[in-house]
DNA sequence: GGTTCATATTCCTGAATCGGAATATGCATC
DNA sequence: GATGCATATTCCGATTCAGGAATATGAACC
C-alpha cells in the first residue's frame, strides 16, 4: 500500500502546496519559504517529512538545499502527482501559487533546468544578505 | 482548499480500501465490515470520518445503513477518485479488494443499482440472525 | 412493550503531528 | 579559524486520531 504515505503527504496544505510547486519546477528552501510565507522551521520540518516519505529528493547546492520531485517517481506518485495538478487548476490558492511562482521563475537559478547540472549560482553566494528576496511579503 | 480533506480521508489504509470499494458500488456497513475484516466500531468511525468530510453519503435501508460515493462528486473528488482507481490497478491490496467483493457481489443487494430505489431486500430483514455473511473470515 | 439486529456514539489511552523557540550543522567568505 | 548565512534537528505543549470496551439509538419483529 505505497499510495497511504502519498496521500499522508498531500493531507496537508503546506505540503500540498510544497508538493506542487515542486512538480513544477526544483526550488530552494528560502524560495519554498517566501513563497508560501511560511517560518524557517515549518518549511524545515515540511521537507523532511515529504522527504522521508520519499516525495521529494533534496540535493546540496553550495549552500542551499534544492528540492524537486524524485527523478524516477513510481508510477503511483506520477499518476496522483497529475490528478493533484489537474485539480490545481481549479484551486484558486494553487493556481497562485504557480502565477506567483513564474513571476519569480527569471530571477530562480532553478527555473527549468530540473536536476542536471549545479547551474550557474545566480542564486549568486556572498551579496551581503540580499538573497534573491523573491516575493516580499 | 477542498482537496486536503479528500486526501486526509486517503491517508489511512482502513479509508483509503473504503472508498475504492465504494467507487465501485455501493455498500452496507456489514459488507465493508467483512471484506476489510474491521470490528463493528471501526468500520462505523471510519465511515463517520468519510460522511464528515463528504466523501460518502449514508441512506437508512430498513435496518441498514448503505454507503455511497456522493451523487454530485465535486470534480475535485471525481478527479481523485479516478487516480485512486488507476493506481488500485498496481496494487494487491486492492484488487484482491475488489475480486473478494466481485465473488460477492451476486449475494449483495446493492451491486450495481448505485442510488436509485430502495431495492428488494435480498439482505433479507428477520431471516433468524442469518445476514448473508459473505466472507466468513 | 420487549427483544434482536445493525449501526452510532462516548470514554479512554497511546501514538503521531504541528507550531514555535532554541540550538546545531555545513558551506563559504574573510 | 571566526563569522555569516541557509538549513536541519531537538525540545516543548497542544491537538488530532486510531483502537478497544461499553453503551446508546433506531428499525423490525414477536
Amino acid at each position: 500500500m505505497n499510495l497511504v504515505p502519498i496521500y499522508s503527504c498531500l493531507a496537508d496544505e503546506t505540503r500540498l502546496r510544497m508538493v506542487h510547486l515542486l512538480a513544477r519546477t526544483p526550488l530552494c528552501v528560502c524560495h519554498l519559504q517566501s513563497l508560501l510565507n511560511l517560518t524557517q522551521v515549518a518549511a524545515s520540518k515540511h521537507l523532511a517529512y515529504l522527504r522521508k516519505h520519499e516525495l521529494v529528493a533534496g540535493r546540496r547546492h553550495q549552500q542551499w538545499m534544492i528540492y524537486s520531485l524524485p527523478t524516477k517517481p513510481s508510477r503511483e506518485l506520477a499518476l496522483q502527482v497529475r490528478a493533484l495538478q489537474e485539480c490545481a487548476r481549479l484551486d484558486p490558492v494553487l493556481r497562485d501559487d504557480l502565477r506567483r511562482l513564474a513571476e519569480i521563475e527569471p530571477d530562480c537559478c532553478w527555473a527549468g533546468q530540473a536536476l542536471e547540472g549545479p547551474g550557474r549560482a545566480k542564486h549568486s553566494p556572498r551579496l551581503k544578505s540580499k538573497r534573491t528576496p523573491l516575493i516580499t511579503p
